[in-house]
DNA sequence: ATAGTAAATGAATGATCATTCATTTACTTG
DNA sequence: CAAGTAAATGAATGATCATTCATTTACTAT
């Protein structure tokens, strides 16, 4: 199926292409504008479409906006979700690559975190959004949860709380990706990598090391 | 009838009253509708005030936005400044007293940590926003790696770095911070410190206990 | 009291913006 | 190729909302 080659000003796409071209849009516009700068014609210009796309592709600018969130929602559980399930990597090996998943360039992508944290500063009041975020929220918890636990029994860790060291984790990937977001020179991703990876040494020394 | 100056609908109130009582109608209303859904007549139904007031007191409604964050932000610097000025309490009381500050009720709110997202959410494309939370980002940085600076000198605590345990705190209060709006059931503010302080006594052991 | 000043009001205004839909263009099928 | 269907367009529409300002009300000084 390759994609048509059109003569006219005028292309025609696969719906579920149309549909990620004009999320990518939305990604872009609320990293320049803000969530509550982003107007219909801001995306379908950035789009390079007409002003009436959105509304056949999604019905308004708010499901668009929620696809928007899942997307990047999704897209990140997706990775993680394909690490946890690597029956070829250890669980050392499995907690490193989530901590890389954390910092990589995909994930780390400022477009992105803008995203991340606009949608996250209206989840108090928008449940739809809180519902989405707290879905994989609780998901990964399980999974990282679990991970702290099958090392501690690997290793001589009697006073480790798996539970309290994902809490930890999770609080300071979250702080650390807003310090990537709000003062882009202050910190690179793989700083923030490291900062973590001091964190987890403390717990599990004889698995990593700062 | 018998009360002239209370029968009124009407009142009048100094600038700086009615400006703060303007203030705490915004973070009200952020925090109830989300940055992107609060309108003029919001904030002056939630104040009990007629829709032009805000006009009269700020000169729009950006400017109102602006001065909520800066009034928050001002209320939040304020009160570490004066635990690290207080010349009656030790280095450790200091950021004992630091700690439980950055999860006291007066700043676990969840009203006043929807405000602090919204505008964090949007720092990417305003640099108000942003040149406002820069600045107090980089003095309380400072001032508590000091701290840290002044226990590791009090202790036997060769390998560890002040700058890399303030980054690491201060990421990780952002992230519980975030939890505790959020997901409000998942995490008390006390257990909240609780994590935090697991942190600091990895730091400091002969200082903090988990 | 009276005049003068400052504070407050809210209907009217105008700008912005999401949404609609009649029309046009591209693709598909027989 | 023709007819039918799906995709795309963008001018027009109507709703929302920030801002304005003429008017009203309260406070202060003389």
């Amino acid at each position: 199926m390759a994609v048509p080659q059109s003569s006219g000003s005028r292309q025609t796409m696969p719906a579920q292409a149309r549909r990620d071209q004009l999320i990518l849009a939305t990604i872009k516009c609320i990293a320049t504008k803000g969530l509550s700068g982003t107007t219909m014609a801001d995306i379908t210009t950035e789009a390079g479409l007409s002003l009436g796309i959105v509304n056949l592709h999604f019905k308004s600018k708010e499901k668009l906006l929620i696809d928007t969130l899942r997307y990047i929602s999704d897209e990140y559980t997706s990775g993680l979700d394909k690490i946890f399930n690597d029956q070829s990597k250890t669980v050392q090996e499995k907690i490193i690559a989530w901590v890389s998943y954390d910092f990589s360039r995909k994930i780390t992508d400022r477009n992105k975190l803008a995203v991340w944290f606009a949608f996250w500063g209206e989840t108090k009041s928008r449940p739809t959004y809180l519902a989405i975020c707290a879905n994989y929220i609780n998901e990964l918890a399980g999974n990282l949860t679990q991970l702290f636990t099958l090392l501690k029994q690997e290793g001589n860790y009697g006073q480790v709380n798996p539970t309290l060291v994902c809490t930890c984790y999770t609080a300071m990937a979250d702080g650390l990706w807003l310090d990537l977001l709000v003062t882009p020179k202050g910190l690179t991703p793989t700083q923030a990598r490291g900062v973590t990876m001091h964190y987890l040494a403390t717990q599990f020394p004889d698995h990593f090391t700062a």
